[in-house]
DNA sequence: AAGTGGTCTAGACCACAAA
DNA sequence: TTGTGGTCTAGACCACTTG
């Protein structure tokens, strides 16, 4: 999806060769402007070479960017057509915990709650495809923001990948350990709310009944699941990005 | 990023040419196992062609596309490093909510709630850059699936983008008028949990003091305002994605 | 069967930022 | 200044899918 978009000087010609930076607002302004209707085809990729006067490989870069933002859809000899109703793309960084807080400008702090292995919850093992009642290690933290909670985090790990031996978390997170120590490959997260019930208020330092903003994620390494956690942020925190 | 990932087969050689999913899996490869450490600078991109026997611009592809997952960091003439503590990026769908309904396998209702035109709150105002008082159009829809209450659109309009007469939302909703006509060019929003007040749980049929999960969205179209938006979803509603 | 997008190559020039 | 990534070109072959 369009990283530098710089070029040269921005956009537009350079002595005679389309950017496909160029390329894209072209078809962007076409699309806006109803020249090519929604749900209708739109020229080939040598066609639009042709009449653009530049490579066709610079339209497909840019054909190519604008089908992952979801502007057009793109299909082998059906063609590339323009969305009847699109479905836009958006991303997220997922960044360490830590850095999140000094993003905002406050001093991380850490307290390792709890690291026992024990058998998974039926639901946690199903998340990661394993059998039931498989032994997980199940950690809990609390990062603080200058010293007020900020985020809980609830973690089952596979103690295979994560041995208690070699994987410590009394200074440094899970959350950031599992990030420096293994790249992972696929995994899923979600967000949702949920209400802090007593034992949550007490340790987020909120009202009981308080909504607090919970994200979930699991994480595999070529189909080995490494982990399922669950993520509960203080109350009126905002998880942001732009377009 | 990656799309297809498909290619002759899946991976590999195709007769002695590397595609350029085979140079990102074999990128990871190296990041993972630790073969490029993390903080250090890899070969550049013709040093990495020529060990692998492929065009650079093969290794460009490759190496962009994980630079985009945030696997790697590049900057000119400073080279590709492996970054310290990785920032992985995912990438949510945005869909029009009729869409997300149905993807559910739910029919999809709609019931418009209000729609009436006036001074913007300051934050609005001030959140979409505009001066305090400026008039907007306010409107609010209740989505519903299989009957039962799914999702609140509240919403502030650019009157000038979306004027009542030509954009009527009795039956198609904002969102959906939106996404169809209105090509945005940027934007922001966010994720926050919201307790339901007394007027929130009758609207949403459910507890006062639920926890419920909220979208917040600001669009623009080259600047120029388009609207301001939070979507409030029924309680335990989940917003998932795949990374 | 054939059309359209997906990708590779080899060579070239340029922009940017580090040395 | 100069090294490294960013991009364009022209030509080629291939893969997927639709007719």
């Amino acid at each position: 999806m369009s990283e530098s978009r710089a070029g040269s000087g921005g956009q537009g010609r350079v002595g005679g060769n389309l950017t496909w930076q160029a390329v894209r607002a072209e078809a962007i302004r076409r699309i806006r402007e109803r020249e090519w209707m929604p749900g209708s085809r739109i020229p080939d990729e040598a066609e639009l070479a042709a009449e653009l006067g530049c490579a066709r490989a610079t339209v497909n870069r840019a054909l190519r960017d604008l089908a992952a933002e979801g502007y057009l859809e793109r299909r082998r000899k059906g063609g590339t057509r323009v969305p009847e109703t699109p479905v836009r793309k958006a991303t997220f960084e997922i960044a360490v915990i830590r850095q999140d807080v000094e993003a905002r400008g406050h001093r991380h702090g850490y307290r390792l709650l709890g690291d026992e292995t024990g058998a998974a919850p039926d639901e946690i093992a199903s998340a990661l495809g394993l059998p039931k009642g498989t032994p997980l290690r199940h950690v809990r933290a609390l990062h603080l923001a200058d010293d007020a909670p900020f985020c809980l985090e609830i973690r089952w790990l596979n103690p295979e990948l994560v041995p208690p031996e070699r994987a410590v978390f009394d200074a440094l997170s899970a959350n950031e350990w599992l990030l420096r120590n293994l790249a992972y490959s696929a995994g899923s997260f979600g967000f949702s709310a949920r209400t802090a019930d007593a034992e949550l208020a007490a340790l987020m330092a909120c009202p009981e009944g308080a909504a607090l903003l919970a994200m979930d994620r699991t994480t595999f390494m070529d189909a080995v699941p490494i982990t399922a956690a669950t993520l509960i942020y203080r109350e009126g925190y905002r998880l942001a990005t732009t377009m």
